[in-house]
RNA sequence: GGGGGUGUAGCUCAGUUUGGUUAGAGCGCUUGCCUGUCACGCAAGAGGUCGCGGGUUCGAGUCCCGUCACUCCCGCCA
């Protein structure tokens, strides 16, 4: 017999009527009568309500302990009566009479309870993490977590996937995020570098002939935290194919999601795959990102024409449609009976957010007739308003925002603020997950700040063009076999069929600036890989963190992580980063510079 | 690196707009009472550098300046 129990704290039942057992765990609520002393033992399965009389010697010790120790506990089960028994608890039939009991380990006061649903300042939360993960939702989010995990991973091993572990001290490489960097001892002056993400690495899987690679794997980048993104580290399902074109990877991983996010989902809605594809810029012009939530059913539309012409009188606008600006409108249906203040609010909410405002009208009928209200809709003529209906969709008892700005910057707030209504308005269905594609990205972009071009995404990423037409094309009209995985507005996962031309690689590294001697010297293994008989391949790299995040129904990512750091990219549990001894510096040949203020 | 929000008891928060007696409530904690609770109940009590520093004032939790911490966002995230 195990030396602390003999059931766990879920496990009683009528059926265990008049039995002596044994049970470990946590104290997790008294209540005590005086002469009677209700204690409820919790542990990772559940809670049993164990019971005590003051003619029993042990009953001023239990009536004294704090919550939250450990404690083992001999009794019989009995059966409560009718009245006295709780629906609510799987054991919640039965309880047990305390015999006697051995305190495993004490518990101070608590900096926090266990007990309860109150909310907690985050600080206190992570430097006691290991009793907020004792708390409900967090614990049952961690375990959501395994068990997303271990589904994916038999899933992909059904599927023919490998599972391969991959260096974590590797060499830093340019371009991406900023890198971790690990002194070396060996080789004094020199650094390893935590892998922003097995990207090379897997590559090389299939170069070795390994067909089809996966692995659960920890990535490092050193940026700075957000609400759904962890500073430091954070998990990715890394997986890669060999001989697969854009639509063989997403045929693995529709169903891979749909069966997850189906089991997992708490009864929420999944659309159906295939998931919609939508290419990068109809993303753009119609959700004003690249990671739309499609269960917004607001779609942006363009009508710099209308303010363009003669129709439409608004001078500011016309000035920065002059100056190569645009204007998209956002149309809303059924805002009749919302009163000023809404649009009035939602104006400064824009100001806000740092946009000169937000421009609007809204519809009624008057003598049969459509007619524009609010502040700028006396620069409207009625034709105008009669075009503006027309191309936006909408009647007399919706309204239409509108952004004017350059082409990225109207597309990128009209895509905020799209979102924002939508909350605001109550059309956003929380009980469905969306998924879609977003396809076609463009190779590069111009980098305005540094007056050159740049990668807009993935450097190994396929060109959609061939090699001999490739310096033919505006570079920045060349599209890349480079996807997005989307849901409900997060970005699960990039990806890419990979370039596996070494020749073509150097071309694609030649319109950012790189010389063929920089790309030899800064990827030298891959390199040298695709350099002795490389397949094409591709895949993805979802974000495990987000899954859950989603799954878990949190819109925060430290909620389903069990030791996050905070978004300083501090652990306070176990205080990281920390200073180190002069003696391990010098082994490192690393001398740190005190920071003058 | 920049912007917003928050900071009052161990915790959640009120009080700050309009400066004025001894800074409050709930939970938790301590003590006492209580034999059927499951957010047990009842009574009493302890607990405060109002984040920190400076300033204005007869007087600052409240006004001003600075600063720190946390958080959300921008930048960054091939």
């Amino acid at each position: 017999m195990n030396k602390y129990r003999t059931h766990n704290c879920n496990e009683l039942n009528e059926k265990s009527v008049g039995k002596n057992v044994r049970l470990s765990g946590w104290l997790h609520r008294k209540r005590d009568h005086g002469n009677l002393l209700f204690l409820d033992i919790r542990d990772h399965f559940g809670i049993t309500q164990c019971v005590i009389e003051n003619d029993e010697k042990n009953f001023k010790v239990l009536e004294k302990l704090k919550p939250e120790s450990v404690i083992m506990i001999n009794g019989s089960v009995v059966k409560r009566s009718a009245e006295t028994q709780n629906k609510e608890l799987k054991t919640g039939l039965i309880e047990v009479r305390i015999k006697n009991f051995e305190i495993l380990s004490e518990a101070k006061d608590l900096p926090m309870p266990v007990f309860g649903e109150q909310e907690y300042p985050e600080d206190i939360r992570l430097k006691f993490r290991f009793i907020d993960l004792r708390r409900k939702e967090m614990h049952e989010n961690i375990k959501l977590r395994s068990e997303v995990i271990s589904f994916i991973r038999s899933k992909m091993i059904e599927k023919n996937f490998l599972e391969f572990q991959t260096p974590i001290l590797t060499a830093s490489s340019p371009e991406g995020a900023r890198d971790f960097l690990v002194p070396s001892r060996t080789h004094k002056g020199k650094f390893y570098a935590l892998p922003q993400a097995p990207q090379q690495f897997k590559q090389m899987i299939m170069i070795s002939g390994f067909d089809k690679y996966f692995q659960i794997a920890p990535c490092f980048r050193d940026e700075d935290g957000r609400a759904d993104r962890s500073p430091g580290e954070h998990y990715q399902l890394d997986l890669e194919m060999s001989f697969a074109e854009q639509d063989d990877i997403f045929k693995e991983v529709e169903p891979l999601f749909y069966e997850l996010f189906s089991k997992f989902g708490k009864g929420k809605k999944i659309n159906k795959h295939p998931f919609p594809r939508i290419t990068y810029n109809e993303s753009l012009e119609k959700y004003g990102t690249d990671k739309p939530d499609l269960r917004n059913p607001i779609e942006l539309i363009n009508v710099t024409d209308i303010f363009k012409s003669d129709e439409v009188k608004l001078k500011i606008f016309k000035e920065i449609i002059n100056k190569k600006g645009i204007v998209k409108a956002i149309p809303v249906k059924a805002t009749h009976s919302k009163p000023r203040s809404f649009f009035d609010n939602l104006n400064n909410w824009a100001i806000s957010e740092g946009a000169s405002g937000l421009a609007y009208i809204t519809f009624e009928k008057n003598n049969g007739k459509i007619v524009g209200k609010g502040p700028i809709s006396k620069f409207f003529s009625e034709e105008a308003i009669k075009k503006l209906l027309k191309k936006c969709k909408i009647n007399e008892n919706d309204s239409v925002f509108f952004v004017c700005n350059n082409i990225s910057d109207a597309n990128k707030f009209a895509g905020i603020a799209r979102q924002k209504i939508a909350l605001e308005l109550n059309l956003i269905n929380n009980s469905e997950f969306n998924f879609c594609w977003i396809v076609d990205y463009p190779m590069f972009h111009y980098n305005d700040k540094e007056k050159k071009i740049d990668f807009s995404h993935n450097p190994f990423s396929m060109p959609q063009i061939d090699m001999q037409n490739f310096d033919k094309k505006d570079p920045l009209d060349i599209l890349a076999y480079q996807y997005d995985l989307v849901c409900n507005g997060y970005e699960l996962s990039s990806g890419a069929i990979r370039n596996h031309i070494t020749e073509y690689l150097f071309k694609v590294f030649g319109k950012v600036g790189y010389s063929k001697e920089m790309v030899e010297k800064n990827f030298s293994g891959m390199i040298k890989a695709l350099s002795y008989g490389a397949p094409p391949h591709g895949g993805m790299a979802p974000g495990i963190d987000r899954i859950v995040m989603l799954l878990a129904d949190q819109i925060n990512i430290r909620e389903v992580t069990l030791f996050p750091m905070n978004q300083n990219a501090q652990d306070l549990l176990m205080n990281a980063p920390s200073e180190v001894d002069e003696k391990q510096l010098k082994e490192l040949n690393i001398k740190t510079i005190k920071k003058i203020n």
